[in-house]
DNA sequence: GCCGTTTTCGGCCCGACTGTTTTCAGTCG
């Protein structure tokens, strides 16, 4: 079972609790927070159960962890039956529709007559379309629109927005806000402004003095496509492809309190909270409360400040260990873009008659502008020659062909002779080793067999690496955000090969790869293995998702000194010249 | 059911919105 699916199994058990009367309702909160910290845990809990270490995650004490225990030794858990089994199977799927809590689902269920799992939703469409929920006790004209709406966007339900694509909106309306004179200043918030590799709208704020001409100014934005509201504080646009914006203003006083509560993420929220009773501070949107007196922040600094906590980056406020980090003034100082001084995954147009996804750019527009981003190198990694069609010595002239043109080429940023060379499904790497000998390094990364189990699919890659030309393993789990899943590996075995081996691991910048993950990544860096961060780049205006790829390590709690390609190029170099 | 910088017992985040209600319950973020 995969994490998602235990957490869905937990949070159905604190609906059945919730349901039961006279059961201790904090049991049901505990359960639902143990379905979160599973949910968003970095580990895969199966591999955590293997390891004796489920008590680890926090949340899941003695009584859950046994439960877990005999889920994965028996594939069910009898006390879960025997509560779950009280309720008609129909009222947990009633609860993917947004709106419908488990007191509604549970109405809903017996008025209707609505039992089985899989026409749960479809029953309940039909009966508010004839008009039955509105005559339900409790309900009305106005639930059974609601009702109608939850359906269409649980049938709907849109994907998630790459981080970029986010980004690009954010930038791009925040721009438009500061060109107001009365707007002081202007934030994303939430997921986005965390940098998560996907997000789920986009939400800004404001800081102003003048709420309502700030409110018109946004309402005036030209590449709206209509507006959804606005009201006094706030206010809501729809942009083209259906995305929907909001804004919230708040006055400059006040404003490091709403940045803080929206930023998130919930997890973390509700530990600051708890943390901040202890010493009898409530926490809200609005400030601190400090017997029943309220105190305003104009910064975030000075909101954590005033609870005895350094400043935490956004990135890190995901409800792990940030906040014990902070009171012991241990928030580690983050690797920034400006610290990168190369990018080592670039497809250039030097044709290598690989088999897809030639580059477009040449190495002198990709030198141009990586010199413009204040890089020392590059590394040009096209993918490798065509298997099929070449011979291997028509392969060794094409890589010598290209050797030759970066030889001749001269720029004031060094370029590194490299390549991206398919690991085929048995672990043998896709071109000869007389090949890669002229080359300076190469990367190795999966485009096919993606559904190998765990070891194998492990042992593929590990020997694959086991060349000294071999750097690092790109985009490791071969992830494409909403589009495909990752492949299955044995992390602590990759990672342990990589310590003792000298290779790295990449966090590729591209927009739905962002590969490694962020949670991956940060397990990757805690084993002390070395990362490096490339954009991928087909072509020249591309180099500029390095600032994602930057994201990602920042959410793995990545410094300067985690990161190869910070290093200067006469460090890169003898790096790359250490060898195994 | 979980958990510990006041606690191994006695607490457990905060507020907004909506809809159906005459003072609150349910849901959400």
């Amino acid at each position: 079972m995969t994490n998602l699916q235990i957490a869905k199994l937990l949070r159905a058990v604190a609906a059945a609790l919730e349901l039961s009367p006279g059961d201790n309702r904090f049991r049901k909160i505990a359960y639902e927070r143990a379905a979160d910290a599973i949910e968003h845990s970095s580990s895969e809990v199966k591999d955590l159960w293997d390891d004796k270490e489920l008590a680890s995650l926090p949340g899941v004490g003695e009584s859950i962890a046994s439960h877990l225990d005999e889920l994965f030794r028996t594939g069910k858990v009898r006390h879960f039956d025997s509560i779950l089994k009280k309720f008609p199977p129909a009222l947990f799927e009633l609860l993917e529709v947004p709106g419908i809590g488990p007191k509604n689902a549970l109405k809903l269920c017996k008025v209707l007559g609505i039992t089985s799992a899989h026409s749960a939703i479809s029953k309940l469409e039909k009966a508010a379309k004839r008009g039955q929920i509105a005559q339900i006790e409790g309900f009305g004209e106005n639930s059974q629109a609601k009702i109608l709406q939850g359906i269409t966007e649980y049938q709907g339900r849109s994907q998630r927005l790459l981080l970029t694509t986010a980004q690009t909106i954010a930038d791009s309306l925040k721009d438009w806000m500061l060109k107001l004179p009365q707007v002081k200043q202007a934030d994303t918030l939430g997921s986005l402004r965390r940098q998560a590799s996907t997000v789920g709208d986009v939400d800004i704020s404001v800081a102003s003095n003048h709420p309502r001409e700030v409110i018109a100014h946004f309402t005036q934005y030209p590449q709206k496509s209509r507006i959804l509201e606005a009201g006094e504080h706030t206010a809501s646009l729809i942009l083209p492809n259906d995305i929907q914006v909001d804004l919230m203003v708040q006055p400059p006083q006040s404003y490091g309190s709403l940045l803080q509560h929206f930023t998130g993420s919930k997890h973390h929220n509700i530990l600051l909270r708890e943390f901040a009773l202890k010493k009898g501070l409530s926490l809200s949107e609005y400030g601190i409360k400090v017997k029943d007196k309220l105190k305003q922040f104009d910064s975030e600094e000075k909101f954590y400040n005033f609870l005895g906590l350094d400043w935490i980056p956004p990135e890190l406020r995901e409800g792990e260990n940030e906040i014990q980090t902070a009171l012991a003034h241990g928030v580690p100082k983050l690797v920034e873009l400006k610290d990168i001084k190369g990018d080592l995954q670039i497809h250039s147009s030097i044709d290598v008659e690989p088999s897809h996804d030639l580059g477009v750019s040449s190495p002198s527009q990709l030198s141009a502008v990586s010199s413009e981003l204040g890089y020392e190198y590059i590394g040009l990694t096209e993918h490798n020659p065509a298997v099929s069609g070449h011979t291997p010595k028509q392969i060794m002239e094409i890589i010598k062909r290209k050797t030759d043109i970066i030889r001749n080429f001269h720029s004031d940023i060094h370029i590194f002779n490299g390549l991206e060379i398919d690991i085929q499904p048995d672990g043998r790497r896709a071109l000869p080793d007389t090949a890669l000998d002229m080359l300076d390094y190469a990367c190795v990364s999966i485009h096919s067999s993606f559904r190998l189990d765990r070891k194998s699919m492990t042992d593929r890659v590990l020997a694959a690496l086991d060349h000294p030309k071999i750097k690092f393993f790109a985009h490791p789990t071969a992830r494409l955000l909403n589009e495909r899943e990752g492949v299955e590996l044995d992390w602590d075995r990759i990672f342990d090969y990589c310590l003792r081996n000298n290779k790295w691991l990449e966090i590729d910048g591209w927009p739905n790869r962002l590969d490694l993950p962020d949670v991956v990544a940060r397990e990757a860096v805690k084993a002390g293995v070395k990362i490096v961060i490339d954009t991928d780049s087909h072509a020249a205006d591309q180099l500029t998702y390095m600032r994602y790829g930057v994201s990602v390590a920042r959410r793995a709690w990545c410094t300067k000194n985690d990161i190869v390609n910070t290093l200067s190029l006469t460090d890169m170099r003898k790096l790359m010249q250490g060898g195994d």
